[in-house]
DNA sequence: TTTAGCACTCGAAATATTCGAGTGCTAATC
DNA sequence: GATTAGCACTCGAATATTTCGAGTGCTAAA
């Protein structure tokens, strides 16, 4: 059977009425609709051909039709046409951005809140991946005669800081040269290479203090590594509010599924290979949330990617709005990512 | 009407039931109670008595009793024994805080995290407020020609940094000299004195510069102030599994309660006054968590109390284990920030 | 190929029925 | 006077029944 124009173009009606009303949608419906001149025994005949040909499902027989995952595969690859966004609603997003925000964490934050607040539906924001960030400053500040701190700026502002132990009968003195040797080495160091032979190497020099370096940049690394797998949530229970969720065990599991450890994050960092993504129904990894589509959008700074957002809800989402949205939004984010940061040019003191 | 002994103990049994159940306690079941010879219908007497005192109701004519508020007040106040932990439970709760945590904020988390667990309430932290830490170190580190970030180490080995915008024309040699001479000022200033008449002083010795002083103890300020504020929660979910909350709208509206700005923290500033707090239903300041009840203790670090932390839950909770758990917790929650803080004896380097 | 017409389907909502846990009251008993 | 066996009564939860109508598929005519 052939998907003609006349088909789609009622596939399409189907999809955008049962986005708006989440109920299974009648021939009628559709050919009430003024555009449509067709009468609603014809629709019925081609609705049947679409449920044989699998975009459409009937949850019962006396019931309207409800689109299939493949429908809305279809739609997002072939159907749907990109929705602008008009003055009001950018003005509402930027207006999110122009706080005064001076902070990674902050950013992200008010992405992720932002990004919720304006799509109703969860959002999550995968912190930029700054592995070619470099170190600008490096210090042990001695905390008593055990501890200290190791405090570590980045040229993007970033202050990242390790608690260490200091090995016993080190001085203030020696803490203090210490420092300094260790800023001398690691500065314009980028932070993903800190395990590389090159550090290796300039540790030689260290001679006494050698095996405490060591425990320093293996403490240090370890921080980096696990501190960058946080995603940032907002609007988690917004799904409640969706009538597919209107049951407590689906949202418990969608719930669950959001706090288990990994899953976004595992999602985001493969969604940033890419500049837009969307994840429809059991297209997901996560098999909790086969029920849920999910579309995220890659920032950038520059020309290299950064991280990536996204929203999370029910498969009947408004696909089209959620990729302007994503990409108004992306610019916002790298904008104000590029201005917090401003790695560019000046930069060497 | 008097509440003799005998109506203690039958309310103490049907409160004790309705804990367990969640579901209306009729007199059959407490007179088949092996501790008590007493028949069905004598139950009923009391029970009579009992609502007409106000401390059962009675959901409909045909069904058993719930305790009242003023029922779980009287037993929090006059009828429940203190809970001992077993030793099992004790080794669970410490085997919590084994695990390597260096800093305060992991602490707090990982806090929040054993709590929720081992309750299966909503469990929140307030963090430490540590007001009378004082600064350790305090640097400017310049990121480009207009932004320097200043990052301050406290003596509990606490991180805060502020971006600032540098005044035009301030050279690198200029910053340094700043970055020393506020060093210098603010050493061992309390934080919560940045504000004080000694500190505008001293900014006198400023001269040029007095002006950026200025801004920089402002948004250094403000930073602190805003950065206190959050609470650390853990558990919110859990609500969804008590059959009181497996209703959309009452869950809705907790979890919404949660997510309320300040809300929390409010509640947890205010009971870091007293030891521990037990607030129930209308009890609480918030309409909305008017059938939640809320058992909070406060930690110290020495004599000093530096938050408190507590669950969040059905008023139908385990209030003498929760104060048992909180009890226990709190003492492992004080030795670890003690052993992560050190502040006294040997913290002069 | 389209469409009017009609019998048919089936779930949702409304209504009725059954069931039993639990009550309150009374009268007998301790 | 306090306790209790006994019994009629209550009322919601669970279950069954009915009603209703949106929607279907099919047929025959346009």
């Amino acid at each position: 059977m052939e998907l003609d124009q006349r088909k789609l173009r009622i596939l399409q009606a189907i999809i955008d009425d049962y986005i708006l009303t989440a109920a299974p949608v009648g021939s009628r419906t559709i050919s009430k609709r003024a555009d449509f001149n067709i009468s609603s025994a014809t629709i019925r005949n081609e609705m049947s051909d679409l449920e044989e040909m699998g975009y459409l499902e009937q949850p019962h027989t006396s019931a309207g039709r409800v689109p299939s995952n493949k429908a809305y595969r279809l739609y997002v690859n072939r159907i749907m046409q990109r929705a602008q966004l008009n003055d009001e609603e950018r003005k509402i997003i930027r207006s999110y951005f122009f706080q005064r925000i001076d902070q990674v964490e902050g950013l992200v934050r008010q992405t992720a809140t932002a990004l919720s607040d304006i799509t109703k539906y969860t959002a999550m924001v995968l912190p930029p991946q700054l592995n070619t960030v470099r170190i600008r400053h490096v210090q042990i500040v001695q905390i008593n005669h055990e501890r200290a701190l190791l405090v570590l700026v980045t040229d993007t502002g970033m202050l990242r800081d390790v608690m260490l132990r200091l090995p016993e009968g080190m001085s203030g003195r020696d803490v203090e040269r210490f420092s300094n040797r260790l800023n001398f080495i690691l500065k314009d160091m980028r932070l993903d290479q800190l395990a590389i032979d090159e550090v290796q190497l300039l540790s030689e020099e260290m001679n006494e203090q050698r095996q405490f370096f060591q425990t320093v940049l293996d403490s240090l690394e370890q921080q980096m590594r696990s501190n960058a797998q946080k995603v940032e949530l907002s609007g988690a229970t917004n799904i409640l509010f969706y009538p597919e969720y209107n049951n407590m065990e689906k949202a418990k599991s969608f719930l669950a599924a959001l706090n288990t450890e990994g899953t976004l994050y595992q999602m985001l960092k493969r969604a940033s290979k890419l500049e837009f993504s969307i994840s429809i129904g059991d297209e997901n990894e996560a098999p909790e949330l086969s029920d849920c589509s999910i579309v995220t959008a890659t920032y950038r700074m520059g020309s290299e990617p950064m991280g990536s957002f996204g929203v999370i809800g029910p498969t009947r989402m408004h696909y089209n709005r959620m990729l302007s949205i994503l990409e108004y939004m992306r610019l916002s984010l790298s904008e104000a990512l590029a201005g917090l940061i401003e790695r560019d040019g000046d930069n060497k003191v």
